[in-house]
DNA sequence: TCTTGATCTGAAATGCGTTTCACCATTTAC
DNA sequence: GTAAATGGTGAAACGCATTTCAGATCAAGA
């Protein structure tokens, strides 16, 4: 394959005029320009991006940590990430880590050998320690909120939304209410965990370790709170599910057992996804895509250590 | 940053031996080898892959076309190439397309300047012969019958599979059976249209246009599907739905307006994803995450030219 | 007329690691 | 005892495009 060199002699320029008319430089008499345009044509030359890269110090590849590829929380993150990315003409490199820590860290990693521009984190199993050792090396931006450390944000308040819609579901009359989560462990749980157990101080209730379920990502993940729910002596009247697709899990399950809802269990779901409109799950809309989006430009935008909070919308539909 | 000549000055030795070290070379002593690694832990000198990718002119990075990255189907694709990815230490470049052919277009591209090595292409838009001119750049796989072409495949025979299809509905008593599909034209669509006329000819069923539902792709889109269904003077007695998140959305719609599953209408869904089996959604069986991993494979494989085709299988449940 | 400033152009340096090749020093083999 | 491997090392070439810098030309303004 022909390189800029091979382009120049046959254009009878030298390659910094080719990388002038390649590059739109504006200096280059019509003429040169022409014969080397011709002389590309000819060639059907390329430009070997590596080398692009390797002399710019820059790849415009941004990658994307996210556990799951596979799950339409992650998926409309995914989706605002990528519509700006295309926008601003860059590439997404994606690691789907299972929250495997050395899967996180290879993406580290990357950002530290210059492969990839930027590193948008949607969700870690990683220590803060790990992440600050790369900060270094090229904006790193979480989907979570990290003000007071040294990367980028774009986060949603999960303390008081979470309150919030334990608020809702007490105003509706509930006393016994559980919750269903992906993880436990995790920024984002921590801080419902907290909202959870301060707002059963303030109504009075006792914390009763089984009405939370963890694990909860996927709409299988409804059949064993179902059936954990079946099994129950007192069950909770009430659940606050992280997940709109583990929402309409639980639904699903619940007709099938009889169940009925909202009279006997109450389900408010989180991020309004389209499925939860059709089900009429009563939710706490997260404008993913627009969360997406702005991560993408905080991991482009030179200025580091920019935080950006966006607001929550309870969505009231029938499932309370 | 330091770079490899600076190791080198620091080590006393030449660069030659610092790669070798970098490379894990035979050819160096212990002695020298000890102070190149005291020289890069000191320095705590990180390689620049671009000068890495350029030099040996791979990259380890493999694009991987899909419409949406917000889907079940693709996003078990995704899982298995993913997790072959990370068995084989490559990273994956995403492009999502939103079946737009200049975004095909550009993941192409992405090939001839060589800054992935190989394309994955899991559904396209665009044309055979934009495929070809591309394919002297590096290995494309398909995820569709590609024999003849010059690229690689894993696929389903998707006439057979759904010509079966339709028979194990005939055979169940179903004479008038309509199909939801996501888009009308690809080639998969293609094939399978031929064999829902030639099955119509055989059992001398009169072919009903609107008894093909498209732009059928995620769960809400089952609402539509159910709202002309009941709009309909002689609606079909069992619809061929070709995913099982599309399935899912118009059992749930149905239950909802009480049209009774199986009896007033029949739903065969298409790839076991786990939803169907909360569900007891009937449907055929399509291992995505083992074609994802042949996919790769093939992806890395230089051999170009494979094609591997793999069987579905027909999981009786309660839709059918 | 002289000075700026804008327009062109190319040699050489730069970004950085890998690989080839030549060469020397030991071993091993016959 | 001599030929042939094997171990060890570095200079230089290579992969390829961008950028800096110096120099040349030409038109416009003082």
């Amino acid at each position: 394959m022909a390189n800029i060199k091979d382009i120049a002699k046959k254009a009878g320029v030298s390659v910094t005029t080719v990388s002038r008319v390649l590059n739109n430089h504006p200096y280059v008499s019509e003429e040169k320009r022409e014969a080397v345009r011709r002389a590309i044509e000819e060639t059907n030359y390329k430009r070997n991006l590596n080398a692009v890269h390797l002399s710019k110090g820059e790849t415009f590849l941004i990658g994307v940590v996210i556990p799951f590829t596979n799950h339409p929380y992650f998926g409309l993150l995914m989706e605002g990430i990528s519509n700006e990315a295309v926008k601003n003409n860059y590439k997404l490199v994606l690691f789907q880590t299972n929250y495997e820590v050395n899967r996180e860290v290879e993406a580290l990693k990357m950002l530290q050998h210059k492969q990839i521009d930027a590193l948008i984190i949607c969700s870690r199993s990683c220590s803060w320690d790990v992440i600050e050792e790369y900060v270094q090396y090229g904006p790193i931006v979480l989907c979570e909120d990290s003000r007071g450390r040294k990367v980028s944000s774009t986060f949603i308040d999960h303390y008081k939304s979470f309150f919030n819609a334990l608020e809702y579901l007490h105003k509706n009359g509930h006393q016994k209410i559980g919750y269903c989560i992906g993880r436990k462990s995790g920024t984002n749980s921590k801080q419902r965990e907290k909202a959870y157990k301060e707002f059963l101080k303030k109504i009075h209730a006792p914390y009763v370790p089984h009405y939370i379920f963890d694990q909860c990502l996927k709409f299988e993940d409804g059949v064993k709170v179902v059936q954990q729910l079946t099994e129950m002596d007192d069950p909770p009247t009430a659940l606050l599910v992280t997940s709109d697709i583990v929402a309409a899990g639980i639904i699903t399950c619940c007709k099938e057992k009889g169940i009925s809802i909202p009279e006997q269990l109450a389900i408010m779901g989180f991020d309004n996804q389209p499925i939860a409109k059709i089900m009429h799950i009563t939710t706490l809309e997260i404008p993913l895509v627009e969360i997406g989006k702005k991560l993408f430009l905080q991991a482009i935008d030179k200025e580091k250590n920019s935080h950006e909070e966006i607001q929550v919308k309870l969505i009231e539909r029938q499932t309370v």
